[in-house]
DNA sequence: TTGACTCATCAAGGAACTTTGATATATTGC
DNA sequence: GCAATATATCAAAGTTCCTTGATGAGTCAA
């Protein structure tokens, strides 16, 4: 079992964050069948478009999403690299199969 | 496979904000091995009285700690069920299997 | 080249979160 | 009861995040 450095840390709380919004999570939701340009989540998702560009910016910036442009549609996908390693962080903070017994107490 | 409301979007949101944070990260951490005092966190993580007690407050409010009280000492823990509300959560944004293909363009 | 379309970026305001230091509460031992 | 210990809570200040409306940049078609 690797150790979880304060950097593990810090890129866990940051995928975390990208997580934190249910905005965010709308427009995952709406990746994970493939991807769709920006027009059609502007459609699905019934919000302003700077503010839908906001968001996919952020999504972006931590690596959770690419994008691609074709013309004047630009389309973004989920990037499963970072799916991956979200559960990999999410497998960190599970109780190990010890930490089912209480192990130390205050004196 | 169940449909995602807005409501286990807001949810998935709330949890993954708790998440959204080094110190709450290292106290999950830190309590992956079994129940600890706030005295044996305070010094592990070094930090701040006032500061860790915001930490554990914040990820109990969520329902990711249980504390309990013993003597003079209050020892939290992590609840079993909230991480695996967290796995399900993440298991909800993973691509699906047709996603792997792009199945629909702008025309 | 002009206009329409798609999307990104910027600036400003507001909302939410975090830290810090001070104070309050509960428990124990004397 | 009183003092000491462990922890929570509160208020104020700082910081980060989100939304909105306006503007900019790339692309296409006429």
């Amino acid at each position: 079992m690797a150790t979880t450095t304060d950097r593990d840390l810090e890129r866990a709380a940051v995928l975390f964050r990208a997580l934190a919004d249910p905005t965010r999570l709308g427009i995952i939701e709406r990746l994970r069948g493939g991807e769709q340009c920006v027009c059609d989540l502007t459609d699905m998702l019934e919000t302003g478009q700077s503010r839908l560009s906001f968001h996919l910016k952020t999504l972006k910036d931590v690596g959770l999403l690419r994008d691609r442009r074709q013309g004047r549609w630009i389309y973004y996908a989920l990037d499963p690299d970072a799916i991956a390693e979200i559960e990999s962080a999410v497998a960190a903070i599970k109780p190990s199969a010890s930490g089912l017994r209480v192990v130390k107490r205050c004196e």
